[in-house]
DNA sequence: CATGAATGAGTATTCATTCAT
DNA sequence: CATGAATGAATACTCATTCAT
């Protein structure tokens, strides 16, 4: 299993630095190579082609991602507190990881459409956990019984990352984590019953 | 004024069918000229390279976006009746023009850097809209008045880019339209005061 | 006749001031016209072709050289003193009009084979008068007789070219007209015999 | 180092070749990949641009002109004979490279402007070997005391310069080597004291 | 005579991928 | 396993010239 030797971590390591530092456009299979600290040649014994280490880079960040919010939510009972930590557990694993930030937000939007269906389709374990909650949160009786579901994820995954990229826009330049709270609260709104 | 001669906009309308055709990455100039009707050298009389055609084009199309969004909020008195219109215009003009959708919410996301700061700034000028209808909100007692202006704006767009987004993704094949009403209930009762 | 109409000159100064101002491979028929003060589509009334305004500048202007080359060696019987005064003719033309100068000794240089063997046919002309000066110098016993009157005057001339094209080359920076004298004096020793 | 790498002057004689027999402005890149028998791509490993190629060109060459010359003045003790070897060697090598002679005084000065500047700074390199000669003529006595070293330089290469170009024009015609000893004779006159 | 909008051929350079060593 | 030299397809833009008005 090549995802376990140290040079398939090593490239894709590289991959998120040289994307964030160059852009997506000029993010060069050489650059990465040579950041990595290996041949050009060598990528291509640890992935099938370019577009493979994007994908495995989403997948394995993502991984990171969902493996954390699972932790979180774990340790939270009602089901508007588990949405709070899934929030600020999102914004801060983008506030300790610039580089990843910028990659995820801006870069590896400038794919073209056939690597961001296939990126969608790793973000859906993500966007199913917000189901989760969700459906949790109208069997506890916390959110509205009438709630679409599917169009309230939507919602709640443009709003999260609306906000992230709008910060990113902004050189990081004030403080995401302080958002999380009154996000959560205009998000929690759109979820419970309406008196 | 080059910009209202018809080969401006016919030039225009065939770059939008291109790209929607083709994808961002296979518009060649080439492409859109013969799509045009005109020869290559005749692009660069109206503009003044492929990204003047990008920018020129996402320019007219959201200049229609805010214009008719203006009409329909002028024609409601409550400020939830004009977050209702807007949505709906929104969607009703992608639904409408399906090669744009695909342009905007995909397509021209591929583009770089430079381009999509230059994007943004065309859709400033659709977010004061939003703006304006959460203000007015706010000083009508329609709208909770501890709002975040800016983070619910980011919230409403979010949402809104959103289920387009993930509609263009799935290939239009569900009524866009029919999803304003739910989604407005959503948006809602983010931004009006709680009990 | 076109070439007694105003716009047939005007065609031609304009030339040379673009020549000179934008370099041979930026200056454009249409940045001809402008300079010109006419439409592109007019110089194909007076030009068969780009080419033709090159060549018909250049035999314009050499016709001028020659004309005045004749008449200051009327004025002098001596070949020595015919000799000096053609050099101080030809290097006065070039200091009165910068422009010229520039566009001769360098922009025109840039032009193809073709046009160049062209301007070589205008040039001969004026290299026949240097032959004749030597001719009649030899006659005169004022110049060797056993000179070789062709190599002779290529000597004269890549002195006299190579001379001004670093003066151009130097921004004109230091008085030309003043070299014409010791000049002289160089090319004279290497044609008078030798004791 | 690149330059010493066979493939770095395989590309730099093809370079001459095609020059010589399509033209400056005819010398496609692909065209000259081809003669060397490589990929387009491989030119641009061992140069930065065509341009590159073209000073590359200009610098080998003229660096093997410099090195010959300085080989064959070394064997002489007169200032006179060293004039004389050098001009020799100077038409021996044109005559022995046809393509080189029709690129160096046709084909090259077709390039812009900044080509041309940086191929004169790989020129001034050989001018000084003329100034020497003339600087030690004039000590031993063989040359006139007051020559005026840098004008007579500019005589010395404007006359050959241009004897060779004239060769070039008419096809190679004539013997250019036979015009040395007559050339290297009315140059002579020039250096010497008159009596 | 004069105009100027329209034409369309032509080319340097990059970079993902391969494969002989 | 690892290398890195070599490959070659693919594309925006310019500008001399024309011709309908």
């Amino acid at each position: 299993m090549k995802r376990n030797k140290p040079k398939y971590k090593q490239i894709i390591d590289a991959a998120v630095i040289v994307i964030a530092e160059n852009g997506y456009h000029q993010a060069q299979v050489s650059k990465i190579a040579k950041q990595a600290g290996v041949a050009d040649g060598t990528i291509y014994l640890y992935f099938k082609n370019k577009e493979d280490i994007l994908i495995s880079m989403f997948r394995e960040k993502m991984g990171l991602f969902i493996e954390k919010t699972e932790e979180v939510i774990a340790g939270k009972s009602s089901s508007s507190e588990k949405l709070l930590v899934m929030i600020e557990n999102h914004f801060s694993i983008l506030c300790d990881d610039h580089h990843l930030a910028t990659v995820t937000q801006l870069e590896l939007r400038q794919s073209n459409k056939e690597i961001r269906l296939k990126i969608n389709d790793v973000l859906k374990k993500y966007l199913k956990l917000v189901d989760m909650i969700l459906y949790e949160g109208i069997d506890r009786g916390e959110f509205d019984p009438s709630l679409d579901v599917r169009l309230t994820r939507q919602m709640i995954f443009g709003t999260i990352d609306e906000i992230v990229t709008t910060w990113v826009m902004n050189d990081h330049k004030y403080e995401l984590a302080a958002l999380a709270k009154p996000i959560h609260q205009i998000i929690l709104r759109g979820c419970q019953a309406h008196q």
